[in-house]
DNA sequence: CACCACCCCTGGACGC
DNA sequence: TGCGTCCAGGGGTGGT
């Protein structure tokens, strides 16, 4: 489940280590989590060095000095981490794609469920028309301005609103969650019931909720580590997610699990009612 | 156009 | 123990 906590952490930590640095040789394991499948290994960095790693909401961009770019999804269980020389990995299933660096370490792509990849554009520019142009700004640096234009006059639960990329891009299940607690909002209220104040708090809340997760390396349920194979903490101060049934942290209420958008979602009844006045 | 249901996939939890 | 079933969800697609 990286979101953008997640993403961002990989980035960080994967930036230091790939950077600068050569690719030697490609391994391609699995041919269709590539995309277009039959690229060659020159799209995928063969030959040429890292220039840069960027992130927008949920995804990556490994920029190659080629100009080429290599657009990663981890989706649901991607990992995207580093092995020094000789070093085994600590599964060695489902590792689609290794790169070979001109240091002896190997970058490794692993993705069980496969619902992430990697997208081959001929340039930072390609993939800016073609894909980032369509998501919503960043997450982590969202201003109340922007949040409120683009919800508009959306009739949708502001739970789908938050998690709709091209809305805001980089939250998901967890964090709007923890987003909408922190900002006191029902998640099934309309986004056009929104008052000012409130979108303005929860663009707030969205900020400080992912700041807190990426200091925190992220959050580690299942298969998320770091670059470093590091697990990250956020986990244990979830205030809502996953924690339907339980007592509210802030006012000790039964915690209410339902429904939005296909999402499993977590609420308190009390700290988040559903008439905003 | 706006929105929603469905589907892709695997591992882990759970029931029997 | 082992097997079947359900569930988790990012994001694309096709239907309403």
């Amino acid at each position: 489940m990286p979101e953008l906590p997640e993403v961002e952490t990989v980035r960080a930590t994967l930036a230091p280590r790939w950077v600068g640095r050569g690719i030697e040789s490609v391994r391609v394991a699995r041919a269709d989590v590539v995309r277009p499948r039959d690229a060659g290994a020159r799209a995928l960095g063969l030959g040429s060095r890292v220039a840069d790693i960027l992130r927008h909401g949920k995804q990556l961009a490994v920029v190659f000095e080629s100009g080429l770019v290599a657009q990663v999804h981890l989706g649901m269980s991607g990992q995207l981490f580093v092995l020094a020389p000789g070093a085994a990995p600590p599964r060695a299933d489902h590792l689609h794609l290794r790169w070979r660096l001109d240091d002896g370490c190997t970058v490794c792509f692993r993705d069980p469920r496969r619902f992430g990849g990697v997208w081959l554009f001929d340039s930072l520019d390609a993939l800016r028309t073609q894909r980032w142009d369509a998501l919503g700004p960043d997450a982590l640096t969202i201003r109340a301005h922007d949040l409120r234009a683009n919800l508009r006059a959306s009739a949708r639960a502001i739970k789908a609103c938050l998690l709709d990329q091209g809305v805001l891009a980089g939250v998901g299940n967890i964090y709007a969650d923890e987003a909408l607690f922190a900002a006191g909002i029902n998640p099934h209220t309309p986004a056009r019931a929104l008052t000012r104040d409130e979108t303005t708090r929860l663009a707030a809340c969205v900020r400080s909720v992912l700041r807190d997760a990426v200091s925190a390396g992220g959050s580690s349920l299942r298969d998320y580590l770091d670059a470093e194979l590091r697990p990250g903490t956020q986990q244990t101060r979830f205030r809502v997610y996953g924690r339907a049934g339980e007592p509210c942290t802030r006012c000790a209420r039964t915690l209410q699990g339902g429904r939005v958008a296909q999402r499993t979602t977590t609420h308190c009844p009390s700290c988040q009612p559903l008439a905003s006045s």
